[in-house]
RNA sequence: GGGGGCGUAGUUCAGCUGGUUAGAACGCCGGCCUGUCACGCCGGAGGUCGCGGGUUCGAGUCCCGUCGCUCCCGCCA
């Protein structure tokens, strides 16, 4: 016996006459004590069913039985609907299955929530997932995620990169993210670490040959989680040998639009916008910009170096925005409330009325000049200051770009905005460890020219790593790598890593680039961040199958659990008190 | 590690300056109903107000602690 001859969602004008069995979930029964109506839904849709007493009897009997979210198999012929009863809401509103035998195959419990239900918390959603996954909008979410990752690999396949499949039991990098450890029975007290990424194999990768290579990869990272962050999360992960950036930039904008493309979308134009991180710093205040609306920075810090406003004078910069509006006492006041919520002091700010009459608390202590340097081209404005270290600066001002131009409807949502942001700086100061640290990771090439500043001046050497945005969010990041094993030594040496220390932690990358390393460079996508994206979600967890929660736990299955002690003592393994 | 928000029926919520028996809708249970599609009508069950402590004659409401969920900062090579 055939369990189905259609699905539900397919159940066409063309099928009438036609005897055919559906199988699925009653989603809803509306019985009339005679006549029953029972909203079958599948993968494929819904479909109504109806089942008149008169016609089958013992089907009319089963049919009063039926509750929300049974399984039923139900074998009849398809009717057209009197046009009276078409129900244009639904693909398959014009026909009806007129049932002759109607089969409970499962019963449900009622359901702690009901599938068609909106604004469910999200606790008990997960809980329960595999309810919350009956729902249309996941049920999209996971075929478009599907969608995509079969057309970004139908893409790299096509252009030459092979799928190789890298160890998800690695070395654990006391550098970067915190590792999840894997302990090995073998090899008591000893323990694998879950890859961050699989970054220093596909570098191998390129050194043994490969030429181009690809990989879905999952990538765990011990860390707080946040709306665009799990601890695993997939990657599109490649790398190329003797590339140039343009050629990388190049793969990574044909899979982007292949992904358009496959899900019927126009695909964004190519080649995408392109920023330095200088640019984007001093225009927006941010390494991942929002391109979709202005609302850009300016620099004022020559200008207020001898102001009588010391809070200006004695500030390392100076900048500012200009809001196209008046804003009020209480908007300022809120704003200043997120300025300093993101490391801000306060807010200052010049509010310019209808007639450009100034009112403001320190435009007393602004030379004219300082004013007029600011004054808005349209009357009605408000310039807001950001006065503090560079960073802080950029931090808050891009904060409060953001906020604005969602609060003030600036975002043109029908636009797409990718941007490479590029030559990020090679290393950032630690302030907490007093020395230089990678701003990406210790791989990452030198801009020709720049190896000199190295040791010169390090903060001011620039790398060949680059960003890709796609409206504010930050999909992923890649560089041009170092492929020279003297150039690779330098680099720890800079961050203060010995020759010993370097060879312990990285000794077979090391030996790896002196055997022959071509020149190679790659990229690594977050697929989740990507799909929510495509998706019109603004958390990854709704493309996400089983994601886990804010604190880390994984609400249907109950993990993580502790351990019991035979198992951990087998490892070796006692675990302590940890103290918060 | 830090800051903000939320927690009342199975679900989503209401519940005022503390005051009698904590309400609504949906869902659930029973009854009626032959063209509904959020079917309709009648009736019913269902609550440790997250948990613990405190203030008070009296706490869903105020205070302290704690747990869970969530957003953000730090962190995320």
């Amino acid at each position: 016996m055939r369990w189905r001859d259609l699905k539900a969602g397919e159940l066409r004008a063309e099928h009438v006459g036609q005897r055919l069995a559906l199988a699925g979930w009653a989603a809803r029964r509306r019985d009339h004590g005679g006549l029953v109506f029972i909203d079958l839904r599948d993968e494929g849709g819904l479909a109504q069913l109806v089942i008149n007493p008169e016609r089958a009897p013992d089907a009319a009997e089963v049919a009063h039985g039926v509750r929300n979210e049974f399984v039923v198999r139900a074998q009849g012929e398809v009717a057209a609907r009197a046009p009276e009863a078409v129900n244009p809401n639904l693909p398959t509103g014009e026909v009806e299955l007129q049932v002759d035998e109607l089969e409970i195959v499962s019963r449900s419990e009622p359901l702690p929530f009901q599938v068609d239900e909106e604004g469910v918390e999200e606790g008990t959603r997960l809980r329960y997932r595999y309810l919350d996954l009956r729902r249309e909008r996941m049920q999209r979410n996971l075929r478009l995620s599907a969608t995509v990752v079969a057309a970004i690999r139908r893409y790299m396949d096509e252009h030459g990169f092979v799928d190789v499949w890298t160890p998800n039991l690695t070395k654990a990098t006391p550098e970067g993210a915190r590792d999840f450890l894997v302990p090995v029975r073998l090899q008591p007290g000893r323990f694998f670490a879950l890859p961050q990424s699989p970054q220093i194999f596909k570098q191998i990768l390129m050194v043994a040959g490969l030429g181009r290579y690809y990989q879905i990869a999952t990538c765990f990272r011990d860390e707080d989680l946040r709306a665009d962050r799990q601890f695993e999360f997939r990657q599109l992960d490649l790398e190329l040998s003797f590339p140039t950036r343009e050629e990388v930039w190049k793969t990574l904008e044909g899979a982007v639009c292949a992904s358009f493309e496959a899900l019927e979308r126009e695909p964004p134009s190519r080649p995408f916008q392109r920023l330095t991180w200088h640019e984007a710093m001093a225009r927006y205040g941010s390494d991942k910009p929002d391109l979709r609306f202005g609302l850009e920075l300016h620099d004022l810090t020559e200008e207020t170096r001898d102001s009588e406003f010391k809070v200006f004078a004695q500030a390392p910069s100076v900048q500012y925005l200009t809001v196209p509006q008046e804003l009020s006492r209480a908007e300022l006041a809120s704003l200043e409330d997120l300025a300093k919520e993101w490391g801000g002091k306060g807010l200052a700010y010049l509010v310019f009325d209808e007639e450009g009459e100034v009112r403001s608390p320190i435009a007393k202590f602004l030379a004219a000049e300082v004013v007029e340097a600011v004054r808005p081209e349209q009357p009605a404005a408000t310039v807001l200051f950001g006065a503090d270290e560079a960073a802080v600066v950029a931090r808050v001002l891009s904060a409060l770009r953001n906020h604005l131009g969602r609060r003030l409807g600036l975002i043109d949502e029908t636009r797409d905005e990718f941007l490479w942001v590029t030559d990020f700086p090679l290393f950032e100061w630690d302030e907490e460890g007093k020395r230089w640290t990678f701003s990406h990771h210790p791989f990452t090439g030198v801009r020709p020219g720049d190896e000199g500043l190295i040791e010169s001046d390090p903060g001011r050497a620039v790398s060949q790593a680059y960003d890709l945005v796609w409206n504010g969010w930050e999909l992923g990041s890649g560089s041009i790598r170092i492929h020279d094993s003297a150039l690779q030594r330098r680099i720890f040496a800079a961050m203060g890593i010995s020759d010993e220390e370097a060879e312990e932690r990285f000794g077979f990358l090391l030996e790896v680039l002196r055997m022959g390393a071509p020149p190679h460079g790659g990229f690594a996508m977050g697929l989740e961040r990507f799909v929510a994206l495509l998706a019109g979600e603004s958390n990854i967890r709704e493309v996400v199958a089983f994601p886990k929660t804010a604190s880390g736990s994984e609400p249907l299955s109950g993990a993580p659990t502790p351990i019991a002690q035979d198992i951990l003592a087998e490892l070796g393994i006692q675990v302590l008190p940890v103290d918060d």
